[in-house]
DNA sequence: ATGAAAGCGCTAACAT
DNA sequence: ATGTTAGCGCTTTCAT
């Protein structure tokens, strides 16, 4: 295997400096139309490509982010990424995912690997925010930018772009009860996360304008899977305590739930009405569809990897970014009239 | 801002050379307990990181490699992904992720780009598989190795793996014509990349096995998206062309038609079965739920991987890795009296 | 067990 | 307009 062709060979075969080379390559002004030519034949000519480690190495960056998330498996993260991704592409960003998988472990061993000058950045939705985010603390002392999104730490210094969380969940609360839905039941996250804690705060924010107290039963903790919601259904019934409503932080026990449910004879949304959190594309097919509050995931996505430029190029940047929830009411918590015509879907988005 | 310390510091530091340093770092055998632990201790105190970049000049390699992908919003793609990323990272490696977004011009731009030694292998899935990869025979020439999945294109000298999408075909063909039903319309893509145009070919030739002659409009050609599955069932109801099944190369054309059959009165599967392709998460929460193709998609991105591995350690792989499919068979495709329990579903995989 | 020196490929400040 | 030189941070061969 013939070793790769570097400036020096082209300069050799030329006759002239690796440093003229370097600048023609590159279009530099001072160098003359016919050198520029002629360099630029005898690259291609000798199959000669950039090696860009060394320049990395010479410029002291990587124009290289690191984006770190829980999993890809989840609309709003796939989305997410698609809006960095566009950018970054546009900016001549490469992008490096890490799937964290819910493993603090994984977070940092690759938090830690990454920051060996391998990106300039970080792009960050964190496992848990209590206390164990020394890795992150460390990144920034070595001058290298983060932004967290969605799932942020809690310490002051760390920027964030994230949803209206407690809002949302307000907003989606009130609509619920707006089709006279009282006893609103809620599946929460792990309280250790600051986006399930928000919810659930909005919640019973929104449960307390209303009027309504909330016993304990009502919230279902740790509800965030599929089979989560289908035990927390199955509860429901076995102990005969049956909600008007459900307000869940995921879409994805409230599927759960509402199989379980509809088998059982309960009618969505007129004996149960039910609002998810995720905008997942599944949540427009089922039938009835699902309600839904959607989290701009591209947008946030945009917005991220717009400040961490901007932190890159040493500009100051406010603390936290926070846009604005769409709740997207669906036939599960439509009045039973305008649910009527089941089966008639819009398409997703 | 003070500047990253190096080995340099280190070793001026404690009065010896960075060689010493370079290798008490790494535990080297041939230097003294005391020295290493020194080094060490120094490391901390002084907040040294390890350049990765200068390291990866050194050594010639970056241990990253790339993933280029049409989209990351599919759940093929994703969980490819997923299984790429689990044994990438247990064996040290990064991934860049890049969608083409089914824009050949994205996709020669991003290998380009990373094939100028920011990489050390290609996963890649084509947007086309028609004469037009130059770019990636360059990237073999320059002895950078690559591994296809799923979508390859035709040249013998490109390695892949894949799915037996033919008889994947041909098998769902065969089960929806085991309920009886014989007028099976095709749902197909684009025939210039190579999965669309086995699917099809399978379900031509499955069509063929069971005697029954295939009209042109049997077929739905560059039907792969919802509204696409929308438009051709609007186009049988207005055409009066009504089928007793429909086997589709994608999972979400069958959506739109689902709801617009449904919707015009047309039980599933009774009067007309279904099967998809792709078990996208959605497929098992429709309903009925939805007969589907699983690709394997993990597994697949997997042995991706470990090919890939062999490739740049230089040994010789196989042309062509085949994945047997896997047919899930749910309601849409179930003799009616097994589907009777309508609402009655199993949590997805 | 440790040191000296060269070099990975490229760029840029400083000549000329 | 082009050349000279030094250096980015690390590893490694060859000494000692």
């Amino acid at each position: 295997m013939q070793k790769k062709t570097s400036i020096y060979d082209i300069a050799n075969a030329l006759g002239i400096t690796a440093s003229t080379v370097s600048r023609a390559l590159r279009g530099h002004t001072n160098i003359s139309q016919e050198i520029t030519q002629q360099v630029k034949d005898m690259a291609k000519k000798m199959n000669y490509r950039k090696n860009t480690v060394a320049v990395n190495l010479k410029n002291g960056y990587t124009k290289t982010i690191a984006v770190i998330i829980p999993q890809l498996n989840r609309q709003f993260f796939a989305s997410a990424i698609d809006g960095i991704e566009e950018i970054a592409s546009k900016s001549g960003y490469n992008v490096i995912i890490c799937q964290t998988r819910n493993d603090v472990t994984k977070e940092k061993k690759a938090v830690q690997l990454l920051s060996e000058s391998v990106v300039d950045g970080f792009i960050v939705s964190v496992v848990t925010d209590k206390s164990d985010y020394a890795h992150f603390r460390n990144v920034l002392d070595q001058q290298i930018p983060v932004v967290f999104f969605d799932r942020y730490p809690l310490a002051s210094d760390f920027k964030r772009i994230c949803l209206d969380d407690f809002e949302a969940s307000m907003h989606a609360v009130e609509q619920l009860a707006s089709l006279n839905k009282r006893k609103i039941f809620h599946f929460s996250g792990h309280q250790h996360v600051s986006i399930w804690r928000e919810r659930t705060r909005g919640y019973l924010e929104g449960m307390k304008n209303l009027g309504i107290e909330v016993p304990k039963e009502w919230i279902s903790e740790n509800t965030l899977t599929h089979e989560a919601g289908v035990r927390a259904a199955e509860k429901m019934i076995r102990d005969n305590n049956i909600p008007d409503a459900i307000f869940s932080s995921s879409d994805h026990p409230l599927i759960g739930a509402l199989f379980v449910l509809r088998k059982n004879g309960y009618r969505i949304p007129e004996d149960i009405a039910m609002t998810g959190y995720g905008n997942e594309m599944f949540t427009s097919y089922t039938q009835p569809s699902l309600s839904t509050v959607d989290q701009r995931s591209a947008e946030m996505g945009r917005e991220a990897f717009v400040q961490l430029m901007r932190m890159i190029r040493g500009e100051s940047i406010p603390d936290e970014i926070v846009l604005r929830h769409k709740l997207i009411v669906r036939e599960s918590s439509m009045p039973a009239a305008a649910a009527g015509g089941a089966g008639v879907k819009k398409k997703p988005k």
